[in-house]
DNA sequence: CGCCGAATTGATACTCATCAATCTTCGTGG
DNA sequence: CCACGAAGATTGATGAGTATCAATTCGGCG
């Protein structure tokens, strides 16, 4: 697999109060006075496509929000082959083992462009002595995380491939096309076989009969309009 | 598929301050302060093997602590099958969503006769309000949850019928046997389908296969020793 | 003893993995 | 500007692995 290096371009340390996704992100429910608290920098980084952003094992020092962009979180098999087991949106935070243990659990990826801020894990334990209202937040992520688990396992692991391929474009974050019309740019067709367990020739297979069929229709290269009735169909609906 | 009544047995209310699991149970890092803030009764209960201890849907207005048994979470299709998306061992905390959310996620069903504490979300919200020595351990435990969801993506749903089989084999709970030798109860080979995402013929004939191969010994009907080592080849490490 | 549900086994068809070849896209250098 | 090469996507051919449907056996219980 190919791994390339970090190419994180430092951009300095954020107005977490002014974010423009913050009641997205970690620090939601924050009031004035929480702020007051941070006292260590809060880093925004930006990353390419293809980024790693930690590798499961590292010392896991810090959260990481994510403000833009796609990343996926990759579990390797004692075989050497790899699990896609989540993809993290837009406000979702990574790493959040970092607040109960002392090593990131997986390897995280920059599908796209990624841009990120770092909040280190002395940031989180000082908060969490002084305000309840982080706790809330940081449940409802593990809670967030243990429902798309759950979602994965029933929807992206079970069925037949074309089955599995149709929940998955149900399922992947959609936007709105130059007319309007939402549209998806799909990953690769490898890490869309290690999303649903199945090979890369299979998922590349499904995909283009998806095509054949209009189900799906290219836009532009890699990117489509689903018709969503019919994959719900497909889906087993 | 066949479901229980719920037959429960109360047994009133149990003194948690000296629980046999205490210190694996979800207010072993409590004080002895911290109990007194607790005035809601707290129940413990037995069922037999098959009851439904809830249904996903239903209004979740308690946390359960199981005491010994075994709980299976299932999660259902929309074309009406099901998969298990997680086993539930002593000492474990079902129904966590009930802290963020206001149904139960899952439908739980007990897969021997099983005792459990039943604490009130209140009980919850109010040692949350009070003390951060149990938010150390909600969050443990939201994170044994994501880690076993990630697991189960990885080791259980990924591979051959025989790799899924051989590292089901080597991750389900073994007790001393009478000489000493860890031995396991199995689960129906519907539900070890279901947990495998496979069909039921196809794990009652990986089971067979080991069962003549000598990888696994019956010792009792349906409980077996195990050859680890041997386990290990066919899981693919 | 006879019944019932679960487990096992058999036969067959279908799905998917595997190996290999071709095609597409994009970037690079002549 | 085009030729060429590299990486990913697509397609084809074939065999292994599973699902499916059906029959049979096993174990427990009235």
């Amino acid at each position: 697999m190919k791994r390339s290096r970090i190419e994180a371009a430092w951009r300095g340390q954020p107005e977490c109060q002014g974010c423009s996704i913050r009641d997205l992100a970690l620090f939601a429910d924050l009031q004035q006075a929480d702020f007051n608290l941070i006292h260590l920098p809060i880093d925004e980084f930006e990353v390419e496509a293809g980024s790693v952003l930690y590798n499961g094992g590292d010392e896991a020092r810090a959260l990481l929000t994510l403000r833009s962009g796609l990343v996926k979180l990759v579990q390797y098999l004692s075989d050497g082959s790899q699990r896609i087991v989540r993809l993290q949106r837009p406000g979702d935070t990574l790493g959040l083992e970092a607040t109960v243990g002392d090593q990131y659990e997986h390897t995280a990826v920059a599908l796209r462009r990624v841009l990120l801020c770092r909040i280190p894990v002395e940031v989180i334990h000082r908060l969490s002595q002084e305000t309840p209202r982080l706790h809330r937040q940081l449940m409802m992520r593990w809670h967030n995380n243990v429902r798309q688990a759950d979602t994965w396992l029933t929807a992206l692991s079970t069925g037949s491939a074309k089955a599995r391929v149709a929940r998955f474009l149900l399922d992947i974050p959609k936007e709105a096309g130059a007319d309007g019309v939402p549209v998806c740019e799909l990953l690769s067709r490898e890490d869309i076989g290690a999303m649903l367990g199945v090979t890369t020739e299979t998922a590349s297979r499904m995909i283009a009969d998806l095509k054949r069929s209009g189900v799906i229709t290219e836009r532009k290269l890699n990117t489509f309009v689903c018709n969503e009735d019919a994959l719900r169909v497909l889906a087993g609906e």
